[in-house]
DNA sequence: TTGAAAGCGCTAACAT
DNA sequence: ATGTTAGCGCTTTCAA
């Protein structure tokens, strides 16, 4: 459907018809089955109605129906999906649901998921999940590489296989992965230090805080904390930065220590705590009667949601894990389907969240 | 697909078959045609079955395969899209490419759309433009309607037609429209007012500045004052707020003179433009040599975008009004074609874009 | 090397 | 009120 824009309010209406496989046989005067073979370059077509058929196709421009196409095409694809096992951790149980629905979306068109889940805090465990994923026999691959070395070396062996790949969440520097879906780290670093540095004039130090069982072995934090250190080098190269990294998976009354700690110092302005427990940190604040810090962090998740509407934590950064989720199943499935070709890298916006427009995203 | 739980990485998957509404008909004990029918509501099939229909749908989580379901759907569909002419604004010519997108997309469905464009100064246009719309016999009407009581006259004559309606961008109390989709103006006015409250401390007054083209008649910009005020009231009532209307359309001597006569008042400290053009009144402040007023605008064009780069622009409110069309135009095609009621509202988020973020947007 | 035909899941017209 | 059937555009099998 093509118009000529004339005036105001009127248009030419150009209806050229669409043209399918038939009316290629017909104007080429073969029948659909010799059109569809030169089509999908199957052969045992004679030189004169290859040629003939091309040029017709050519003529027309012929579009192939994807929708038709997708309803005949039988054939079962399989996706792994290696991802944080998602029961302790609300920011992943968002990722979680986000599975079930696109399952459920991707299965009419032959799509099926399996999901190899990992311990965040265990490297062990994703060694394990790569492998058993690979013994699946997967036509694609969806991974959170949250370990470095491990992560690039299954890459490789996803390379070696011949295997597509799509990571979300965390990037890896592998030039032969599809696509990474996700925002980006350092940027989101440098936004979480202007939030801060917006909240407060005064003198002061300012701290960035990372829960350990992420961090290890793991690069998108310490980009976060990168693009932290470079906004202040930038905009006030005055101010303070330290760098504490809490060690949750010990007692509790550990890292209650640590906190406490740090809280004691008196010249903090502001904390910006790399990942979704922000609401940690803030709710040992309240007990603590600590007001007068700033507070930033990540992801809407139930306890920093509430925690934002009262006031306690600032800003959220919202990484949007859901959808990223969602868009990683999709990209990779299109790609399996219909041969679409993602950008190799899609950034999400950072959506920044406060108490007066949270309620908008929810 | 279901799975149960086992332990970490071991999943029993229960690949229950994507059933369809032959595997329907056969659990009901009767055909397809009849299952068709209840699934589209048409009537004609006895009490008996349509309970029976019903309760297997239900039970085995029927889902519709869109795809083969638009393969057969030959029937054409035609919309009538009643917009601002986007020749002479960047926000709508932002909306005008989503439009495009969406034609394609689309048409494969057999789907129609249908321009009919108005000038945001001029009432008149816009009723010519209802007019015309109504005149091409169109299966839906998606408008934005700017002004408000003809604005609510189009509404009443697409009732006694019949015409399901879409409105965005815009909202009009309407209680026969489909759905609004578009920003929360009141909570829009709160967030900017807190955007400015965040950047100052000092005390002394804010300005909301409309511009008057949109204002004439409209709605959503007195939403966005009334926010605007609501959030002081709340926080800090000892702020001043004072609101100017500058008249753009006259020349532009005059309305120079306006902002100049607004920005000698010495204490003013941020200024909250209640639209798009937001760069009007930066470009003219940095003409002016004026750096410490700050300025909360809307939306992400390009001269907003540079300013914002600069740091003369302190934050944007992003509306998305791409995506807002995109959707309009979406929830109007699936309820037409499958009688998928959307939500009465649909509000998006509020976007907020500072210079830390504003390229994770782009 | 080619054509004819079945069928993907669904809709809608038609027959009963 | 219900069932049967043609056909949407394409792929794929099978027979010629």
């Amino acid at each position: 459907m093509n118009f000529t824009y004339l005036s105001i309010n009127i248009f030419i209406l150009i209806d050229n018809p669409v043209v399918g496989i038939k009316d290629i046989a017909r104007l080429a005067g073969v029948s659909i089955g010799t059109v569809d073979r030169v089509l999908h370059d199957r052969g045992r077509v004679s030189a004169k109605s290859l040629k003939k058929i091309q040029e017709v196709i050519k003529e027309v421009n012929y579009k192939p129906n994807l929708i038709a196409r997708s309803l005949v095409s039988k054939k079962k694809i399989k996706l792994a999906l290696i991802v944080p096992d998602f029961k302790q951790d609300e920011y992943w149980t968002q990722s979680q649901k986000a599975v079930e629905v696109a399952k459920d979306d991707w299965a009419v068109y032959g799509i099926q998921l399996d999901l190899f889940l990992f311990d965040l805090e265990d490297i062990a465990s994703f060694s394990r999940a790569t492998k058993k994923a690979l013994a699946f026999k997967p036509d694609g691959v969806i991974v959170v590489p949250i370990f470095y070395d491990k992560g690039l070396l299954f890459l490789k062996k996803c390379e070696q296989n011949n295997l597509p790949v799509v990571l979300f969440n965390t990037h890896l520097p592998a030039s032969k992965t599809l696509s990474y879906i996700g925002t980006d780290s350092f940027q989101s670093g440098m936004l979480a230090a202007e939030l801060l540095h917006l909240s407060v004039q005064e003198k002061g130090k300012f701290v960035v805080l990372h829960f350990d069982e992420e961090l290890t072995n793991s690069v998108h934090m310490l980009e976060k904390e990168k693009g932290f250190r470079a906004y202040f080098m930038k905009e006030d190269a005055n101010k303070m930065i330290s760098v504490i990294t809490v060690v949750l998976n010990n007692t509790k009354h550990e890292y209650q220590q640590q906190l406490t700690s740090l809280l004691n110092k008196k010249d903090i302005l502001g904390i910006f705590v790399s990942t979704s427990k922000t609401y940690i940190v803030s709710e040992f604040m309240e007990q603590k009667k600590i007001n007068t810090i700033k507070l930033v962090g990540y992801d809407l998740i139930t306890k920093n949601i509430d925690l934002l509407k009262r006031g306690k934590i600032n800003f959220l950064i919202n990484q949007n894990i859901e959808r990223q989720t969602e868009l990683a199943i999709h990209t990779m499935s299109n790609y399996l389907l219909y041969k679409q070709i993602p950008e190799k890298n899609i950034h999400f916006p950072l959506e920044i969240i406060t108490r007066y427009n949270v309620l908008s995203y929810l």
